[in-house]
DNA sequence: CGGCGACGGATTGTCAACAATCGTTTCGCG
DNA sequence: CGCGAAACGATTGTTGACAATCCGTCGCCG
């Protein structure tokens, strides 16, 4: 290529990408729920920090689809509807099956080896607990075999789509029978990659995505009541 | 739902949202050349705002892809490979193809004289010359029918690529044979909406998008070796 | 003459104070 | 007692100045 191929990515300022790895966890991890407001003073006492950091950290948690704005009424954790996660799982499953179609296949040795190292120590991780490293792996076990797909745009799509899904997902961590399950299922995947078809692996990375989803709105139509309540006043009406 | 569905998304204050649509055009029309440099000192001066609202339209327009940035060496046009540009416009096939896909069929009568009318605006300014509104109203044409699929994640994603080579497919706007035969498949789309099949809407969205990726390839070849002089030295050898 | 380190201009990133805005509550009037 | 308007507190948005960083250049030494 004529240009140095050097990616001009963002890199953002070390202690901004501490404060959004900070929030975005406190999301995926179900400490600041869908709808809550995400008061800039409160953050900013909180990780001990300027509002202005804070601020921009809202504004790429903005970016990412985790966070929802509103001029001059600030920043609250995005909550989808019904519909909405429906119409995203369907995006997703598409793009994923076009990353799939685009591996190839027989897939590389080493990248099956990858892939079995990472699951290794997902597993570890499923039995230990160490639900950060078990989020933290899951994502890169997937993103790894999508990459393989070769074509950065549908990767990076993906990845968009499944970041701003975090907070969905994050009922299904939680679920020690789901966290089993999806053990195995990335199991499966291996061996499908390592000796079986690619047939076999679309159908188990299809099969793979709705049990998270189905989690979700079960819980979702739940938290419908007490996050109505958590909006209307700051402190509920107990307070 | 249990919500008020009333979306709670950016509605970024005025004067930025000018900035940013400011930019953006000079990057579609090539007055900002890809790799190009964005000084937020020179664009302050120039659009008579602070650079705050600078940096914030930036940001924004990283958000958009159509600007990349790394931490202490500043904003540039995003440029695109020609291998990108081929993966690229292989996920936008592939979505757009979603998206038809999941039009009622036939599709509804309103949606079709929606569409009639945005063409015969359309047609008109291509007519006339006036880029900027073809721009537009190309824009609107394509993201109503991508609409009409009632998945809005669907339709988001597909613009959101659609906005980021917005830099690319201004080669083809200044093309007037490009412009010509880009109005008479818009026309085809519409006849075919209103009284053909979906199969052949199918093959005229996707042989619609090819040739501007063509005149792309062709002309970036050439650019690569002026943006890389225009690169290396802030004013060219010649300043 | 070529490599290396320090200086300086240019540019970006950060901060704290100020101004604008919103939601709520309270007060006055009918 | 009900309704509307104005004032208040809380929160966000904006500005100007300051600090940190990068890149190119100059001078020095080998």
């Amino acid at each position: 290529m004529a240009y140095p191929a050097e990616r001009y990515d963002d890199a953002p300022a070390p202690m901004l990408a501490d404060i959004v790895q900070a929030i975005k966890e406190e999301i995926i991890f179900g400490r600041l729920r869908p709808r809550e407001r995400l008061v800039e003073g409160e953050l900013s006492d909180r990780y001990r920090v300027s509002r202005h950091v804070i601020r921009s950290a809202l504004t790429e948690l903005q970016g990412m689809g985790l966070v929802a704005r509103r001029h001059n009424k600030g920043a609250m954790v995005r909550d989808f509807s019904a519909e909405e996660v429906d119409e995203i799982y369907e995006v997703r499953a598409v793009l994923q099956r076009e990353a799939i179609l685009r591996i190839p296949w027989p897939p590389d040795r080493a990248l099956v080896r990858e892939l079995e190292a990472i699951h290794a120590r997902y597993s570890r991780c499923v039995e230990d607990g160490d639900l950060k490293q078990v989020c933290s792996l899951n994502n890169t076990f997937h993103f790894t075999m999508f990459e393989a797909a070769n074509n950065r745009c549908l990767s990076e799509t993906i990845q968009r789509i499944w970041t701003e899904t975090l907070g969905i997902r994050c009922y299904a961590i939680g679920d020690p029978v789901w966290l089993r399950r999806a053990r195995d299922e990335h199991a499966a995947m291996v061996a499908e990659m390592a000796g079986g078809s690619r047939d076999g692996l679309l159908r188990l990375v299809d099969a793979h995505i709705w049990p998270a989803l189905e989690l979700y709105k079960r819980a979702h139509g739940g938290w419908h009541a007490l996050g109505d309540a958590a909006w209307r006043g700051p402190r509920g009406p107990g307070g």
